[in-house]
DNA sequence: AGTTGGACTTGACGGCGGTCAAATATCAGG
DNA sequence: CCTGATATTTGACCGCCGTCAAGTCCAACT
């Protein structure tokens, strides 16, 4: 590992305020990789050997059911993932791929076990990760559940609209077809759904989606702090 | 609170392991209460100021987004419901609805994070707890987004199945309709859903539903304990 | 410049599942 | 036992969304 990845991953608020001797102990036996684009980090129902923190890139994580695929979600650095199957030593329910070229940094689960038990302060933090992470969860459910595909997408391009500073231009960081999958629906949905958007000042220029009526756009998608927010 | 409730509580594996004095300082503040069916115990957006532990009957966790409606958990005895969101002292983002006439137990928070920070044991057993949450959650995203109604139908009905002990008779403990929110369909495709299953060996009568083709039945859902097993 | 492969879009079609309305069953009170 | 209220079922209909097939576009390579 690179002397100066460290700074970065203790600054990580889940080991931001565990003792010094403690983060050593749970970094020393860990490693960074560099991966590229594609590769599959875990499989589903995999013993849960590491922990998995993004350093660099970004990670999909997807899962099947009978023939099926789908992603439930995208990590981007620095964020943890798999955490609750570490952490109850259970096999992963989900699969993970990189997206893009990527830097990730493993540690093996029983030493982020033994750490837990010892360094308070990091259990809180864990419990803090745990607890954004179960609300996330449940507002990708109540997404999911609630909302018709059209909403999805309004309500996804409204979020990215503030995270890239409501400059009236989205770039997708993500090709249109995980974004369908993300989203819960099918490539060709999707552009269907980008179809009926046009009126809502929606234009789709490959990876670049301008939006020109955000009011408008808002009010089809009625957005939901209980149900978008993330991370709270 | 009755004396005899405290043991059945202690007993809970969220306490089990905390020190004496610790478990006396989070009860003492708390207080149990009864509740006739179908009263609001909390409401989506409300700040999370107790922890709640369903002592008896039963709770449905549900939630709202535009005009609709959906049940995202059903929760028995003894368990505990929206401890994320007390962890975290952050909004609901679930109502919670009595479904039978029950008995409530809550704790404030602020109790519940003051112990949490002092006794090692209890947080070791809130993040196992918040672990299978997580986990549950993750499951229920799966089941929704890669199953069709009818799978996910057959699939409670297996689950039920080997909860119920595997007689060949399940009985339904929820109204349909609530047991359609969960699936995430109307009540009318669930009886449709019903009717789909009828050549699988599914007969209803009322809440009481025989099994007659058990293999049959497992052939269409496909149950994967990576989507179906709760609490792992 | 032509070719190839992949990503994305479009069209045609069908099925799953939602809505609305009405019929039927169930159940708690009186 | 009767009655109204509620739950459930059934029928008719339709729209959303998935599937399949055929394009179109674009970037990398020859």
């Amino acid at each position: 590992m690179r002397p100066d990845d460290l700074p970065v991953i203790r600054e990580l608020e889940l080991f931001a305020g565990m003792a010094e001797d403690n983060f050593e102990e749970v970094m020393q036996p860990a490693y960074l990789q560099r991966f590229p684009p594609q590769v599959e980090l875990i499989a589903e129902g995999d013993a849960a050997d590491f922990l998995h923190v993004v350093v660099e890139g970004s990670v999909e994580l997807f899962a099947h059911d009978n023939g099926r695929e789908t992603t439930l979600a995208i990590i981007h650095p620095v964020a943890t993932f798999i955490l609750a199957a570490v952490l109850r030593d259970a096999p992963y329910l989900m699969s993970a791929r990189t997206l893009a070229p990527s830097r990730i940094l493993m540690i093996p689960s029983e030493n982020v076990r033994a750490v837990f038990e010892r360094d308070a302060e990091f259990a809180r933090s864990i419990v803090q990760e745990l607890s954004i992470r179960y609300r996330d969860m449940a507002k990708s459910l109540k997404n999911q559940k609630l909302r018709t595909s059209v909403e999805r997408l309004a309500n996804y391009l409204l979020r990215e609209y503030e995270e890239q500073g409501t400059t009236g231009i989205v770039n997708l960081a993500i090709d249109k077809k995980t974004l369908a999958a993300l989203l819960g629906m099918t490539p060709e949905n999707l552009s269907r759904a980008f179809n009926t958007l046009a009126p809502y000042g929606v234009i789709v220029d490959g990876a670049k989606i301008s939006l020109t009526k955000v009011p408008d756009l808002r009010q089809l998608a009625k957005p939901n702090p209980l149900t978008d927010d993330p991370g709270t």
